[in-house]
RNA sequence: GGUCCUAUAGCUCAGUUGGUAGAGCGCCGCCCUUACAAGGCGGAUGUCGCAGGUUCGAGUCCUGCUGGGACCACCA
């Protein structure tokens, strides 16, 4: 040890911009590449989508996850914790449209001299597409520098060499190598069939995307004719969709509608004949119990269509608005009626329709039912026919769906309930992972096809590019054997327009951090991952997305462990969102509490348990990082004693304590399970200061043998507590530990448990003891300097015994005049008081 | 409709093989005790959601119910 150089003030101020350049400039978590794979601990960490705002959130998890890696540091692993951006995507191309005021028009050419205006235009500027992603990586960068800064004045202890993002070159690679792969093994495939459409995004969304809103809308009963008998009714909250109309559909057992299968009937206003069909799926309790089936009013009818085997007949376009011309057997009029108009508009229109020919029976029942819409989206989804782009999840393969889940069975959870909602949603799919997206910022579908001599494209056997070519975007780059001035002329090729889903992407994080497609010695040292941290909410997506990568291109799970967050409320315990307007950004918070106590506070909150955003446990954070700096201020300003022993009954106690101490707290951190490792520390600590300093404090001033191992014992336990609360607390035990330690505290070894022998049972009883002597005191409402001129104490002999030992230690700390252990009688603790000294002048 | 979590002091929450209810905050009182007054010491506060069951003994295990939260499914 060397000498300790102690502050004569010491202070929280200003560590955290202090220790963040000491560890940039040391390089304190830079990644050893030399590392082999069994000294490696790797972390998956979660790319943060940057254009969304700072919040709690984040910050909570992950601050608990980089307790976990500082843990682990400690313990002598080779931390591989990297951090991405996810700028990929939909939340970026919103943000630039609003903060530029722009929007994508793919048919202009790239402008190199555009630069967007300084005020955003009230009619949004169109440009190319290339002009448009300029941009977005331009305000990408912008907020990851901003993110970068958070995630340093936290302290987390990522390696800031190891960042990607997700539109980066080498995210656009493994995303489009592993498509490729996904392809190449009939993984991935494109089909034309009906999709979950968002008419403002003009995009194809994927289940893992839907959330239902609970709408308005109101049940329309309508008479479809029936050829020789009375009309038959259903019930509808779609009226408009009347021309999509294929059939209608009642359960099989239903007595009321059994003479109707096989027969047809007519459709109100358009009088298209459409069979009545039996299918299980039909409810006889909703509505009339009969339904119609229109292509396509939502998935229900997609199902019934295709065991049907219906025709289409498609009425709703891309824009949401209905299309101009009817289907196929579909009357002009009064389909024109319709055509161009909303959705909304046209059902208004259609309703006066229906009620002046008669087929609308009574006013329309109003109800509210849950539609569904697109997490991100404004308007309900409608279902259109389009092309493309899939991969196989089990969403249609028992076999595959099977393995899922046992890849869910084989990964370790934390905690372990969260496994249900993996199991929940892989037996709930039901259709395969729809990757394809009418969008402009991601990552190109790598392909091309050819076109015919008419110009139409042959979509069966696409041009692939060369995986060493990679990342192509097929709108601009030319496939091999073609020239460019081929692009869209018969006989030609076309590059496929789309882009992938963002998860398509962030499903390939472990490969992404561990650069797979370009440095398979540095893939092989990390993958699979020991651990992926993340939120509940993204476990149908990221996490199950990510192991259904791992499992199709590796066979193995993406990583052993996998820790699931609470969400973070607001004060008053309410979920926050934007909208609500009650969302808490971090950092104010860590600039008026500290990161320390900031962390403090994620780090209390029980694994995978809601913890609301609590300014009183901030400021406990606080207390006790003060508390840190002065009580090491304390033990230090005593000499080393380094050649002394440790022979105390008393320090032998504390040390004792100490050791099961740090094996409670490693089992804690084994299991993942931050908390409690951080609730042990603490609770020792407090003990620590208020019992052990207090009695062991007037002999550590004095000299001799027993001076000697009081102060021994306090540098241990100040050195090892130190230790136990640095992945908590890293900016002030790191500022005490450069006190009187070399290196950074975060290098240290984490305490191995060392038993002296001692009995901790002589801390605890004399510490009772002494907190009945306070209690005697501050009843009689006197100083705690007030001496005790007797202090007599019956109890067992074992207990007597235990006092006996350090009787010295509670005469001072007590000011004890007289002290008598009474044996042979019942327990008892007789405390007589003297005079208060008089005060000072 | 299915699944999961949750219910303990005014508040936030611990309570890990079943053994006499805990912490912090807040509140009240005392103390500027030479590490710490942006501090320290002490105090009060509970039919452990309800009803049964197992047990010598249940906050803890089992069953049912109720409240709160989340996820999945349904969506005419």
């Amino acid at each position: 040890m060397t000498a300790p150089n102690v502050p004569d003030k010491p202070t929280l101020d200003g560590i955290e911009e202090r220790w963040d350049q000491v560890w940039e400039s040391t390089g304190a978590y830079a990644f050893d590449r030399t590392a082999t794979r069994d000294e490696i601990y790797s972390i998956d960490t979660p790319p943060p989508t940057v254009s969304g705002s700072l919040h709690m959130g984040s910050v909570f998890g992950y601050a608990q996850t980089d307790a976990i890696a500082r843990y682990q540091r400690m313990r002598g692993k080779k931390l591989f914790y990297p951090m991405g951006w996810d700028d990929n995507g939909l939340p970026t191309e919103r943000r630039v449209q609003n903060y530029y005021g722009v929007r994508c028009d793919p048919s202009l050419h790239y402008d190199p001299r555009f630069e967007p205006p300084a005020e955003p235009p009230k009619e949004p500027i169109g440009i190319s597409r290339p002009n448009f992603v300029e941009l977005c990586l331009r305000l990408t960068a912008e907020d990851e520098k901003a993110f970068e800064q958070l995630w340093r004045r936290l302290g987390l202890s990522v390696d800031w060499a190891q960042t990607y993002t997700t539109i980066g070159p080498e995210s656009q690679r493994a995303s489009q190598l592993a498509f490729l792969n996904n392809l190449e093994r009939g993984e991935a495939y494109a089909a034309e069939a009906p999709t979950l459409w968002d008419v403002d995004f003009r995009t194809a969304v994927a289940q893992a995307e839907l959330e239902d809103r609970e709408m308005p809308g109101a049940y329309h009963r309508v008479g479809f004719a029936r050829a020789g008998g009375d009309p038959v009714f259903i019930e509808t909250t779609r009226p408009e969709l009347i021309p999509a109309c294929v059939a209608l559909v009642a359960h099989p057992d239903d007595k009321r509608y059994q003479p109707l299968f096989g027969s047809t009937v007519r459709t109100p206003l358009f009088g298209v004949e459409v069979p009545v069909k039996a299918h299980p799926l039909a409810d006889p309790e909703k509505g009339s119990g009969i339904a119609m089936i229109c292509t396509f009013g939502d998935l229900t009818d997609v199902t019934w269509w295709r065991e049907l085997d219906l025709p289409v007949r498609s009425i709703i376009g891309r824009d949401g608005r209905i299309l101009p011309t009817p289907p196929d057997g579909v009357p002009e009029s009064p389909y024109d009626e319709l055509a161009g108009k909303s959705t909304k508009q046209a059902q208004k229109r259609i309703v006066e329709l229906l009620a002046e020919s008669g087929d609308l029976v009574g006013d329309p029942k109003p109800i509210t039912h849950p539609v569904k819409f697109f997490e991100k989206g404004d308007r309900p989804l409608e279902v259109v026919t389009s092309r493309q782009w899939y991969i196989r999840n089990g969403g249609r393969d028992a076999d595959l769906n099977a393995q899922m889940l046992k890849r869910g069975e084989e990964l370790v959870w934390h905690p372990p309930h969260m496994k249900a909602r993996y199991e929940n949603w892989v037996t709930g799919l039901n259709g395969d992972w729809l990757i394809s997206r009418q969008r402009f910022f991601g990552v190109p579908i790598p392909l091309w096809y050819r076109l015919d001599e008419s110009g139409e494209p042959t979509y069966d056997d696409p041009i692939r590019p060369e995986p060493s070519a990679l990342p192509i975007d097929p709108s601009s780059d030319t496939p091999p054997g073609f020239a460019e001035d081929q692009r869209g002329k018969p006989g030609g090729f076309l590059g496929d327009a789309d882009v992938m889903d963002t998860w398509a992407t962030s499903s390939l994080s472990p490969q992404i951090a561990g650069r797979w497609a370009e440095d398979p010695d540095l893939f092989a040292r990390i993958f699979p991952m020991d651990l992926r941290p993340q939120g509940p909410e993204i476990i149908r997506t990221w996490l199950f997305a990510t192991v259904v990568r791992a499992h199709l291109e590796h066979n193995v799970l993406p990583w052993r462990d996998t820790t699931i967050n609470g969400w973070v409320l607001d004060p008053d315990r309410k979920k926050m969102s934007k909208s609500k307007g009650n969302v808490v950004t971090p950092l104010p918070l860590l600039e008026e509490y500290g990161s320390d106590a900031v962390r403090y506070w994620a780090c209390s909150g029980r694994p995978g348990t809601d913890t609301a955003v609590d300014f009183g446990q901030m400021k406990v954070g606080r207390k006790l990082a003060t508390k840190l700096l002065n009580a090491s201020k304390f033990v230090l300003g005593f000499p080393t004693a380094s050649a002394g022993e440790v022979t105390d009954a008393l320090d032998l106690a504390l040390l004792e304590g100490l050791a099961q101490l740090a094996a409670s707290c490693t089992e804690a951190f084994d299991g993942h399970d931050y908390a409690r490792a951080l609730e042990r520390a603490e609770e020792f600590f407090w003990t620590f200061c208020d019992d052990y300093i207090e009695l062991v404090k007037a002999r550590a001033y004095s000299s001799g043998p027993a001076a000697d191992s009081a102060n021994r014992a306090l540098r241990i336990a100040l050195d090892v507590q130190l230790r136990l609360f640095a992945p908590f607390l890293p900016f002030v035990t790191e500022e005490v530990w450069s006190w009187f330690q070399d290196g950074s505290i975060h290098h240290a070894p984490w305490p191995r448990p060392i038993h002296p022998g001692g009995d901790p049972e002589v801390l605890t009883t004399v510490a009772d003891v002494l907190a009945q002597i306070r209690k005697a005191k501050s009843t009689a409402k006197v100083t705690m300097k007030t001496p005790v001129t007797s202090l007599r104490i019956g109890a067992a002999t074992t207990v007597l015994g235990r006092l006996s030992l350090v009787q010295g230690d509670l005469v001072n700390a007590g000011v004890v005049e007289h002290l008598e252990l009474v044996t042979g009688h019942e327990d008892f603790v007789e405390i007589v008081l003297g005079e208060p000294p008089a005060k000072k002048a």
